[in-house]
DNA sequence: CCGATTTAATTTGAGAATCAAAAAAATAAT
DNA sequence: ATTATTTTTTTGATTCTCAAATTAAATCGG
């Protein structure tokens, strides 16, 4: 009885050598041999032998040294690697609320084209989803010339409980119906590797390999936005949970019997400081000048607007409070908050990080970095073509290794 | 040049596989080769080799299959494997408020002996807490009549902020001072292997290795004590944050500015649900009737005392919101409430596990299981006790593998 | 300009860990 | 006794890696 496709030991030990010089490459964009062997602890041999196969499977190119490196330094010159962009087209999802955003990047992670398609309706039906998707998608293509069969593989990246491991989705803001299969129905329209995850775990995604956690190991990531999401990286690898829905630091509860949140509780961090909860709050204002953004209300605030400036402030503690508590819990190297307004103007201030300094441990170490990072409106995007890049990525190692077999 | 103690990557692996096949062998107490190859995905043949070496080490024992197993089964008969617990002999210790645990155990885990050493005082400066708890391991083995020399490794488990990669004691209860190098100060006393940890985490092993925990491998553990700790296992490891001070669920904040709590913090839940919070809001009580401990406040909870009941459930909402958000961020697949009283009893009512339930980002799929598990007052020694094995376990390997080169 | 020096990359040969398949061992069934 | 069955061990091959030696490609110094 012939165990076929059971990983061997050894079949792991050789798809982890080269998983790490292809994950070194990317981390680092373009790298010496010798480099990758110090960074990765493999002898110069192990390198110079996987980075040969992976030069022949054409995922990877070398870089000539482009200028002469005038500062006198001795002996044979470094040849770095890079990866080849051409080798694959990969295709980054966003399903927000009014729209949906594709954006198409090359295997190096370039941006090649991106699209955003109105959405007449928030809440669809999983098959008019797809529909929408893979409309998005084939619009997205056509602008930048590609042919939707030279995408390897795409990423949905969607607000909601999503169980990726499985590419399920538990429930969204965009879908009417709970526990879908998205997996299987997108399989149906498309023809190429398909993932599906949570859009915050996305941006952490984007974070670790385009962001600021790039060279990061363990960081959290914390998205305000309509609601607030948090991805969880431990030792490189997205923190999941068991039924794929952990990292709810939104619908995290800070008071009990608290102000109602849009999933019926009462109490959560979103209630206080996402962007509907201050909306909320904000129309007790006098009628003529209730603000409806965001911005008006910051602006009120900033004017001297006592109310205004009363609503942020709560808003300001809760945060400070629910950061405290991540580093309570997790105590991160980094926090990264993540948005694509700017929310931190009024989120992430000075007062707050004073405030949770206070909450936090007393520890004589120093307090875990809390940065803050304003992408563009591609942000869920990106973060979704870098989940599926990496998805691809492991998949070609993982032919790689077995057709040398 | 040479490179001598980079641990080479085929060593990692060779270490791996000894190592997965000792844990097999410990989870499971007495198992044959060949479902020990089931279990871990090895070939039989490599089972063979490294359990011949396990032997030889003196690590492992073969197991006499003990009756005919009469259900008639044809075929050679397996011969099952277990641990040789006279390969070593490994101490835990708890340092407590008003004594020091020790407890022996053999390799396999069987309790040799243990002893319980009163301390005069709670706090104490580290030279003093040293020489306490030297003079309660050579207590304990007296008693036990065990060599001091026969120890092969020990971990001392305290309350308190460690870094257990580098047996760091940021801040202790039981000390005076802070940033205590603990491992330093224990091992001019001692020869042996010595490990300092954190107590709640020293629960979390005792569960992985003997407990309800023992064939999961992501679980949390939650102590009730006289304040509030909390174990976190994700993939078989115990998880400790980058400065070693995680987990501090008893200090995250449930209420902005809320009840003072030990640290000196506001708003921490152990402030609300630890036993030194309820006797605070107890003395409230008439005089007369003024329970001086959890026990009595519980049963005059029970007999219909209104102002004890509110101040039991009030803890137990507390409680419930804590646990929440425990699931709510780590989605574990598992939660165990340990504790050597009855804190259970009523912390863990129904009523609480239905208020979590409710506090719950809701999926359908089942909850994590919540189970409680009420240890003797040997809990936190047998933790330290597991740690220790494990650890000593791992050098076991590690130099098997050094001294086969 | 040419050898000496330096650094990077490759080749070579060997060691080690694993595995598949075959063989051996130990028992039950017939 | 013979056959069937199951576990364990042995054998031989594979292959991943590494150390050391070698080759490659540059600078430096005279």
């Amino acid at each position: 009885m012939p165990q076929i496709d059971r990983p061997s030991h050894t079949g792991e030990l050789r798809e982890s050598g080269r998983q790490q010089v292809l994950e070194t490459i990317r981390a680092q964009g373009a790298i010496a041999r010798i480099d990758i062997a110090r960074e990765t602890g493999m002898s110069p041999a192990t390198v110079t032998a996987i980075s040969a196969e992976l030069l022949e499977a054409g995922l990877i190119r070398e870089v000539q040294p482009e200028a002469k490196p005038t500062t006198g330094k001795r002996g044979r010159p470094r040849v770095s690697l890079a990866l080849r962009g051409d080798a694959h087209k990969i295709a980054g999802i966003k399903v927000a609320h009014s729209s949906i955003t594709v954006l198409v990047i090359d295997f190096e992670g370039n941006e090649l084209v991106d699209h955003d398609m109105p959405l007449v309706q928030a809440r669809m039906e999983p098959e008019q989803l797809c529909n929408a998707i893979v409309t998005a998608l084939e619009q997205c293509c056509r602008k930048g010339s590609i042919g939707l069969a030279d995408i390897s593989g795409l990423c949905v990246g969607m607000a909601g409980l999503v169980d990726a491991t499985r590419n399920f989705v538990y429930w969204s803001s965009s879908l009417t119906s709970r526990n879908v299969d998205m997996g299987a129905h997108l399989g149906q329209h498309l023809n190429c590797a398909i993932f599906v995850e949570n859009d915050a775990n996305l941006v952490a995604k984007a974070e670790h390999l385009f962001g600021k956690g790039r060279d990061v190991s363990d960081f959290i990531v914390i998205t305000i936005e309509h609601g607030v999401g948090m991805g969880v990286v431990i030792d490189d690898e997205i923190y999941r949970g068991t039924r794929g829905c952990g990292a709810e630091f939104g619908h995290t509860k800070v008071q009990l019997s608290g102000a109602l949140c849009q999933c019926g509780q009462r109490g959560c961090l979103e209630a206080y400081v996402g962007d509907y909860a201050l909306l909320r709050e904000a129309r007790l204002l006098s009628d003529e000048a209730t603000p409806q953004s965001i911005g008006q209300l910051s602006a009120a605030a900033r004017e001297g607007d006592a109310l205004a400036g009363s609503i942020l402030e709560r808003a300001g503690r809760m945060f400070a409070m629910g950061l405290a508590n991540i580093i309570n819990i997790f105590d991160p190297e980094l926090i990264i908050v993540s948005g694509t307004h700017s929310s931190m103007d009024y989120l992430l201030t000075p007062q707050v990080i004073e405030e949770m300094r206070q909450s936090v441990v007393q520890v004589d170490a120093p307090l875990p970095e809390v940065v803050q990072h304003s992408w563009g409106q591609l942000m869920w995007a990106k973060g979704a073509a870098a989940y599926a890049v990496e998805k691809v990525s492991a998949q070609c190692v993982r032919r790689l290794v077995l057709d040398a077999v």
